[in-house]
Parts: C-alpha cells; sequence; structure tokens
DNA sequence: TGTACATCAGTGAACGCGCGTTCACTGATGTAC
DNA sequence: TGTACATCAGTGAACGCGCGTTCACTGATGTAC
C-alpha cells in the first residue's frame, strides 16, 4: 500500500491539520495519537512513517494553527484603515469560538499545558505569541502611538485572558459578557494611549 | 496505624493543601495521585480514605488554593486607600511567581486543564472567578466608576492573559515586560474609567 | 475504670486500562539495469 | 520501454509503562458494656 511521494506529502499536511483541530479542541494531555490519525481517516500504526513521537507532532500542529489564524486575520484587516484594522482584529480573536471553521490561536486553548511541552513546541509557541504582538503593534504604530509595543502586549494578555475566561464560563451569557467586557476595555485603552500620546505632544 | 480523628483531618488538610501547590506547579494531568501523597509525606494507598477520587481533590484543592490567594491579597490591600489598593492587587497578583510561598490563583495555572475536568471543578473555578472580578469591582466601585464590573472582568482578564503568558516566555527578561505591560496598562484603564465617567457626569 | 471488640488511617502490592511506541506484514511505488 | 528488486505508506496487533483505583493487611483508636 505504499503511496506516491504526492500522496505522502498530502496525508501528513492532513495529519497537522486534523492534529491542530483536535489539539486545540480537547486539549494536549487528552488527546491521544489514536484520536488524530482516526480523525484524520488513518490508523495510529502509520503515524511514525511521518513524525518522530508525540511532541514533533504538537509543535508542527502549533506551527500550523498559528498560521491559519494568522492567514484569517490577514485577509479579514486587509485594505482596512488602521483604527478599523485593530477593531476588527480584536473582534475576530475575542469571538473566535463563534467564527465558522476553526479556532485561531494556540495560546488561547493551550496556555496552561504549554509549560510542560518540550523546547521545540514553546520555540513555536514563542514565535507565535510574538507575531501576534507584533502585529498588534504595527497596527497601533499606523496610529502614530508611543509605546505602541507597551499597548500591543497588553492588549493580547487581555485578549487571551478573556478567551480563556470565556471557554470556562458556566453559561454563554456570562461567556458573552466576558468577552465584551474585554472588546469594550481595549477600545477604551487604544483610546487611553492615544490621548496620552498627544498629552505628551502638546 | 489508625489516627486519631484530629490527627486525621489534620491529614486530610495536608494532602489538599499539598495538592493545590503540586497541580498548580506541574498541572493536572502530569500530576498524579502517587506524587501527591509522597509530596504530603504519604503512599498512594491511602489516598482513598480522604477521596473518593482525583476529581474530587482537583476540585478541593482549587477551592483552597482560591481561598489561600484571597487571604493573601486581603491582608496586604487591608486599610490602603481604594487607588492604591486597587494597585497593590494587580501588582501582587501579576508577580505572584516572584511572591514568596505559593501561586495566587488557580485559574492562571491551570485554565486550558480545566475545560476537560469534570462540573464541580468547573463550579468551583467559576465561584473563585467570580469572586476575582467581584474584589476587583468593589475596589473600582469606591473610586465611583461607572461600567465597575466590565472594567474589572477586562482587568481580571489581562492579569490572567499576562501571567499566563509570562510563564511560556523563553526568558526572565521577556516575562517580566509582559507583566510590566499589564500592570501600566490595568492603570490606565482605571485612569481612562475614571476620566470617562467625570465626562459623563459634566 | 477496665476490657473486648469494631473501626479505620495508612501501607505496599496488585489490577486494569489507556496510550505512546514498536513491529511484522502487505502491496503499491520508485528505481536500477 | 520493460523487468526485477528495493523501498516504504499504511495496517493491525502487541509491548511496556504509568497511573487511577482496589485490596488484604496492620495496629492504633474509638466504643460498647
Amino acid at each position: 500500500m505504499r503511496k506516491s511521494k504526492t500522496e505522502t506529502a498530502e496525508t501528513r499536511k492532513r495529519i497537522i491539520a486534523t492534529a491542530a483541530e483536535v489539539f486545540l479542541e480537547r486539549g494536549l494531555a487528552a488527546t491521544g495519537i489514536a484520536d488524530v490519525m482516526a480523525a484524520a481517516g488513518l490508523t495510529q500504526g502509520g503515524f511514525y512513517r511521518h513524525f518522530e513521537s508525540k511532541e514533533q507532532l504538537i509543535a508542527e500542529a502549533s506551527a500550523a494553527a498559528f498560521d491559519m489564524g494568522f492567514e484569517k486575520i490577514s485577509q479579514a484587516v486587509a485594505g482596512l484603515p488602521p483604527a478599523e484594522a485593530i477593531g476588527r482584529f480584536v473582534n475576530m480573536y475575542l469571538f473566535q469560538r463563534q467564527c465558522p471553521g476553526a479556532k485561531l490561536c494556540p495560546l488561547a486553548h493551550l496556555a496552561s499545558e504549554l509549560p510542560h511541552t518540550d523546547a521545540n513546541v514553546k520555540a513555536v509557541v514563542d514565535i507565535g505569541h510574538r507575531r501576534t504582538v507584533d502585529f498588534a503593534a504595527g497596527l497601533l504604530q499606523t496610529l502614530q502611538l508611543d509605546d505602541a509595543r507597551c499597548v500591543a502586549e497588553a492588549i493580547v494578555s487581555t485578549m487571551l485572558g478573556a478567551v480563556m475566561l470565556a471557554r470556562l464560563a458556566l453559561t454563554e451569557t456570562a461567556a458573552t459578557e466576558i468577552l465584551h467586557s474585554a472588546e469594550k476595555t481595549v477600545g477604551l485603552i487604544v483610546h487611553a494611549a492615544a490621548d496620552q500620546t498627544r498629552l505628551q505632544a502638546a
């Protein structure tokens, strides 16, 4: 049953994409190799033709999840004026659960499991986090903001915390309230930071 | 080797306190019953004299961790004027890693493992989260803030996200930067919200 | 208060299950001649 | 281009380990009389 090179490459990609979904949905420890392979329409035995270990798959799946998230956000934000772009970005990130298709950010779904993974996974996640902060900081800088990086970091923290708390909320109402509070407050932060910049310029 | 009732009660408390530490440190899935019992100076066999299951211990340990955290914060904040109290609260929460003794908040350490626990654990965590938001909202209300609850929710999200991201940061420098950005921005939020309240009153 | 018996906290070993990983095997693909 | 052989993707079963849970046992505590 040997497959052609292109088929093999496609299978590998499919496993990674499937893993990204399943890991974000059910968590790292709770998801077995067999689960991922079954979800990809394969049996567990074939896994080690493509990956050396579960940890390696986690690293690659995380990287892929970040990539897909950034692509979605970039597309949604493309062409928008900076102020609106920030709003759209924040809104998308916060309400990623309700978006059709997949989760946007591995950090928001796996954060407290990641300290127990190996160095490769941590490196991938660190890069993803930096990219997210950079993205936000880039948008803020076009608004002529001082402290763009500091504000961007705080906004990412807020969004991450809110998404995690919303996921834990017992009712949909409570979840939505948390997300709306975060969205509103991020708006407040951006305006306040802009005011402060203007103040210091004067 | 039967123990007296008081000894038994003390042992139970000791297991819970130990579990709170170990679970927050190493995570839920990665910590075994045997680990907790050994850390408490016991063998695993005795565990089921005190608890029905690992999940029950997780629930009780989480509740205990919240209680200890609130006690610490309450003590640290007692007698302070509200503005300073908020600052102290935020600072303590953000820099809980560096504090002597224990972690403050189960949410910040276990968040992404909690969706996979049973209903009891989720209920405990939900109560802990509410208490945290209530605490912040209470302080903000003494500042005469409109929207105290909304702002409080966002502040808690920000702190939670920042603590989790700091834990994942690869260097101590990066971790500290994330925490400082969060602290600074929470200050900004409080001031901005206060300004807005004044504005609307005028 | 003293005695006899039931209770039960804690021990150490074992059970059973799940999961990461390995392995023998199959048969289609790739390659060397 | 055709043929013979090596390669290797995927299968299904098995291995081995760790962990939650159970259990027989011990001996000190609690209790009934």
